[in-house]
DNA sequence: GATGAATGAGATTTCATTCAT
DNA sequence: CATGAATGAAATCTCATTCAT
């Protein structure tokens, strides 16, 4: 799959240039902020060249993102295969919190990511869709995640957390807030009677 | 303030045309994907007259939205009169998705809402959000919900699942399922013996 | 006809700058030289501005040139007023010769005129088209000047005349025997047998 | 000096397939609304091919009609051993509206070749220039054209003519009109007397 | 206040030309 | 030498916003 025609040598250095330039405009935050064009400029090159490696804003956030997306991944497959499911899943959730907060400019990018139907974008999307489904179904296998949610659900939350970030001045303290929220609801549910027991 | 100016007669007509080709088309889903330009033309009015009374997109939404926003802020203190705090807090959250579900674009419209940070929207999610604070600082001082969150994480999820709206085929499955996630997630955990006792 | 809209101030000041732009650098010649993008800059307004104004580079050298091809039309009329035809005519055609010579830039300009078939430009060459029309009808009418030709075969020859400008070093003097062919040429040819029963 | 390389097999090829393709779109009349590019693709051969062998469009122009300049300027040559001078030159020119005439787009590419101060076309044009030099200084020497013109002017007509080939719909009667003043013009003017006596 | 033509920054496309393979 | 992907300057289009009327 993705065959990765192996690109001509100056294309890569081209491609890597625009890279680099978006990165280190991507974690200053200023991304959304800048002419499309400028990222060519950026990188010592042309609109030509920046539009045919990176046809969109949104391709381009991608391709910085890509490794992170992919790092994202697989650290849900190596929590899933040394911690048990519920540890493993919860351990992801707040992995991914750290990540958005740590790097300015990731929790939008993961935000509009999310909310991405078509393009690269929604392929590091789908990625991440997956790595959690599976956390999920692992958690659910070993009973302690209740059945009845999936993936979606927790995606649609991610979104909501990472598209917060740059606009709530106390993000950290909800966002985590927000986890420990769905953590507790996803845990499969005490049977009534042990509450009513107890009262 | 908001001394409600009593527009001239001409004033008022071409607000209200304003207002009813934007309902139209956000009610089609196409709110976003139009140019702003296009209203004032939908509506027979020039692009200087649709400045005039809404300066933003985000502002002609909110104006469309502003009484069902207003409907929902009501509904919440009605809940609150009639309800024990937890069913009015659930009452309310359940009803936002069956609003998001029924009206094609009042979910990103909302999702919008609760991420702008300034202007005519954000008023309106501020509204919304202070009406979510109040049904949770209800169920926090009667014990049923826990104490640690605020409504600050209820409008991150939210904002989430309205954001989902139209990419998620899925949609209003999910949005049940996370609904359900963050009621079982607010409400006070039992402690811990009492499951061990139980099992 | 051409019902002269009567343009809007600033507007009528946007374009009076690009003509002023635009003339000067005709003048000197780089007309055809420079980044058609590059007249918005030199005039100081915006490129959407310029292309308003003149969407093509074409319509824009007819617009600088106007009133210089008006008032070469408008020489034509006088000449006919006060000439007789072939005396009109000829003067008219050597005018234009001096007219090419005279302002750097107006030759190719007018070669591009000649040879455009739509667009302002065109309108530029049909006029000129007419006023020479009418000219060698003159001639004609009073004998002066064959009946067999028309104004098209003038001005093929006035174009290749101006097309020629600026890569013939020799132009001014080759210029000025085309148009003593041509005015021979046009002269009505005496009898074979005259040239005879004089050799 | 163009010692004539003797071309690998299949560069010979290459060349061959560029020359058909180029001309078939000469003889369609879209030679110069088509993309350079383009010739490559209709050749079967890479863009870096049509480049080696054409460095320009205009190479590629002259390469067609290389061979039919060349016929041209030997019909000259022809001519002027045949015939008396006059009727020679007479014969070259109205050859010269034929050829136009008969093959579509050989009018504005010659036209072009006469205007080009550089490259390959122009050698065709300084090639052709020098047939029609000698040709009028044959029948100057012999007295039945004036002495004050050189080919200069004749150029300066043939282009002309030839640039108005495509849009003027009555192309060819014109440009036989042309010719006629033309000849007219150049032959040795009558005295007055003459004139005068034979009326 | 109402109007919509006018504005111009920015996005996007085209295409002649180069150059790594 | 052949190839055609890659390049980037230039051309063109889009559209949110302003402002003269």
């Amino acid at each position: 799959m993705n065959a990765a025609k192996p690109l001509r040598a100056d294309a890569r250095r081209n491609r890597e240039a625009l890279l680099a330039a978006a990165r280190e405009v991507l974690d200053a935050g200023d991304f959304f902020d800048l002419r499309f064009d400028d990222f060519a400029g950026l990188a010592g090159v042309g609109t030509g060249t920046l539009y045919r490696h990176f046809p969109t804003r949104e391709a381009l956030a991608e391709a910085v993102y890509h490794e992170e997306v992919a790092t994202l991944s697989d650290r849900a497959r190596d929590l899933r295969a040394t911690l048990p499911a519920e540890e493993a899943l919860a351990a992801f959730l707040r992995g991914m919190v750290d990540h958005m907060d740590a790097y300015q400019g990731l929790a939008r990018t993961l935000a509009t990511l999310m909310a991405t139907r078509s393009g690269a974008l929604a392929d590091g999307g789908q990625a991440l869709e997956e790595a959690v489904g599976d956390l999920v179904a692992d958690a659910v296998r070993d009973g302690t995640v209740r059945a009845d949610v999936d993936a979606g659900a927790v995606m649609m939350v991610l979104h909501g957390i990472g598209a917060a970030h740059d606009h709530r001045p106390d993000w950290r303290a909800e966002a985590d807030g927000v986890i420990t929220l769905l953590l507790d609801g996803l845990r499969r549910q005490p049977s009534p009677k042990c509450i009513e027991g107890t009262a």
